[in-house]
DNA sequence: ACATCATATCGTACATCTACGATAAACGAT
DNA sequence: ATCGTTTATCGTAGATGTACGATATGATGT
């Protein structure tokens, strides 16, 4: 082991790895602006975040995976579309766990 | 550029950025252990921590730097050793930001 | 001066992230 | 059936993250 004098169980607790995976989901601006946009208009569709970002569709699309994976949005298919939401349980999970922070 | 129809202002803000920062520096479950520990000690020295963490100190040591940057911790040199602290002004930015996420 | 302790930094290997164009897949319309 | 539209996925290049051992730095004690 790299520190034999670490406890074995550490102080690295599930809720750290909760926080920290949550964290990361929005650890880049363009995820941030897309769970704030999503929640500003209640749904839209895929292509109206393309429109909005400047990025490519393929690397919003990556975004959207990385938000959906970690439980931030949900994506329901529509006909050719897919529409997108927030899922605020997630959201408010994550509030939970940033304010139990001890400030 | 990548998406010519999207708005050159994008709807990433400058929020967006300055959460996207906070929430990566709390991207990885060593990290938040780190801030947490800290917190419970109120200050310690960092062989404290890498005595607590199952990892190398020079890993140690860049997951510090890392909160450095962030500005989540302030370490000040005492004598021979370095004592780390939270900076609670950086905490409750953080969960300013977070907690104006619409849910 | 020298040895020791605590910490930071260097160099490095490997993994993951981020961006893109190209392509595939799924649907609606003609 | 074929075409256009929308979105996901593939492949890939380059940047960044994460881990470590080794080494440098800086302070204390002898």
């Amino acid at each position: 082991m790299a520190n034999p004098t670490a406890t074995d169980v550490s102080v690295i607790t599930e809720r750290d790895e909760e926080l920290a995976v949550l964290a990361r989901a929005l650890s880049h601006p363009a995820r941030v602006a897309i769970v704030r946009h999503l929640a500003s208009m209640g749904t839209c569709i895929c292509g109206e975040i393309v429109n909005v970002l400047p990025l490519a569709q393929a690397t919003v699309s990556q975004h959207l995976k990385v938000l959906k994976t970690s439980g931030f949005v949900q994506g329901e298919v529509d006909g050719p579309r897919t529409c997108y939401c927030v899922n605020p349980e997630t959201v408010k999970r994550f509030q939970t766990l940033v304010a139990s922070l001890p400030a």
